[in-house]
DNA sequence: GCTTCAATTACTATTATGGTAACGCTGGGC
DNA sequence: GCCCAGCGTTACCATAATAGTAATTGAAGC
């Protein structure tokens, strides 16, 4: 978890950061000593930053039972960090015709190492944001996840692929390593990547990389997500790989312009 | 923006959280001298903070240009938090119980001090959460605000009229201190709080507070939003003010549970 | 090529933090 | 109802990190 430490780094601060990261979906309280111990700072530490942060509002404490959960500002701050993230509002528009044009599920993520993070979901029949992932390291069973490794340069593949055998999700899931390099060959002669229900059985998805064209850096993906009990494979990339690698195209020019 | 500094507060981690603030929908690019500036840190310790969060991945520095915006971590962090927050999902089937069965838009927020804090919100007609205000502090004008305001000491109340007179959206909006002060009673004792098109034209709303019923203490409030080309505030009151009230009831209870 | 302004680095005095240890409160077992 | 165990909180000070001044580098505009 530690990052770095030169001169110039404020160590404190991170630290602070890290409680905070301790909080998700399935993580909404700690007790002291649990932060203490999860991040390897002693108690008085601890309870230092986290006093602070109740003081400000981003951690609430139970005055009975001590236990710590997000306070209302942290509700705001994440609101506020996912809202203050320029690309989310130079991609909404574009998303969002592609969506109203074509009438399928849009989702867009971006890398961060070998992470997709979520960044904007449009869903074709009103399901909301709340059941996607919305940062996941499983990018061998994604297809925004195939379409950034087919990009990425060989050093930081190799990185990725120690992981090796991945995680199965379904039955089609890909797990082995040398079936992912080939996988991987087709995908990049191909321009896009292909989900035929290896991460979500009966969603079949089409994605492709974000591009920074100046660096040439893989900076996210986008995937269209139908429904296999509507769709073939076949049907799928006939009808929409081409608007989807458009648009993958011309938010690759954003991502470009933006400098991601 | 200080807020304390007992010996058991980390002012560091505070400078940190308040740099981070400073990003929002209407604020994504800063320049070192900026935040240096807004913080009222000098551009040394600023620096260092600032360093730390381009380390970590939550700011994103412009090789060329230096300037700051939100980084991939900063995304995560907001999904995170948000998601991390316990109340939402303890709210949202709920929430989403009542919009399936009555098909109107629903919107919760959570009380920070004297401003509301979106929670979770079900849109009628597949509009998306983005359009509405994430923190607001404009209680006079808005369902959710009256609600809250309705049930608040009043000691608490005296320091919201102070900003009086309010700022006006539309011309029904209450700007009088009077004349809000006249609307509360009313909505206490009715129970439930009228807008009609007092923030957006063409919104009609009824909201009602969430109480915990332990402390007595208004934790936010709901509302229902309805369009007013299609309805009247009469029809409105009668359709929805039983459903609403229970369910801010039935929220309430939640809110209780959960000691918020 | 010079000027200017911002970012970055060097260097300490000052201040905050880390860590040990003692204290106090609360809840569970007996 | 009492005692014990565990966690949270406070006291205290040596140590380590930060704030601040000032010098340096770098980049953009003239």
């Amino acid at each position: 978890m530690a990052i770095s430490s030169n001169s110039y780094f404020a160590k404190t601060l991170e630290k602070g950061f890290v409680i905070l990261d301790l909080f998700d979906r399935d993580h909404t309280r700690y007790s002291l000593s649990e932060i203490s111990t999860l991040t390897g700072n002693n108690k008085t530490s601890t309870y230092r930053l986290v006093n602070t942060m109740v003081t400000m509002g981003l951690l609430t404490k139970n005055p009975r039972s001590k236990t710590l959960r997000l306070g209302p500002k942290a509700l705001m701050l994440g609101h506020s960090t996912i809202q203050g993230f320029e690309l989310l509002h130079m991609v909404k528009p574009l998303v969002d015709e592609a969506h109203r044009v074509h009438n399928v599920t849009i989702d867009s993520a971006l890398r961060e190492g070998s992470r997709l993070i979520a960044l904007y979901r449009r869903e074709a029949a009103s399901t909301l944001f709340f059941r996607q992932p919305l940062a996941c390291g499983d990018l061998h069973a994604r297809a925004m996840g195939k379409a950034v490794l087919s990009r990425l340069p060989l050093e930081e593949l190799e990185g990725f692929m120690k992981a090796a055998p991945f995680r199965r999700f379904t039955p089609t899931t890909v797990v082995d390593r040398d079936d992912l390099v080939r996988e991987l060959e087709v995908t990049r002669s191909r321009g896009y990547a292909i989900n035929n229900e290896e991460y979500l059985g009966g969603l079949i998805c089409i994605g492709a990389p974000l591009v920074n064209y100046r660096t040439g850096k893989v900076a996210g993906a986008i995937s269209f997500d139908l429904p296999a009990a509507e769709h073939t494979v076949d049907g799928v990339e006939h009808a929409y790989a081409g608007p989807m690698t458009k648009l993958a195209h011309d938010l690759s020019e954003m991502v470009t312009r933006g400098e991601y």
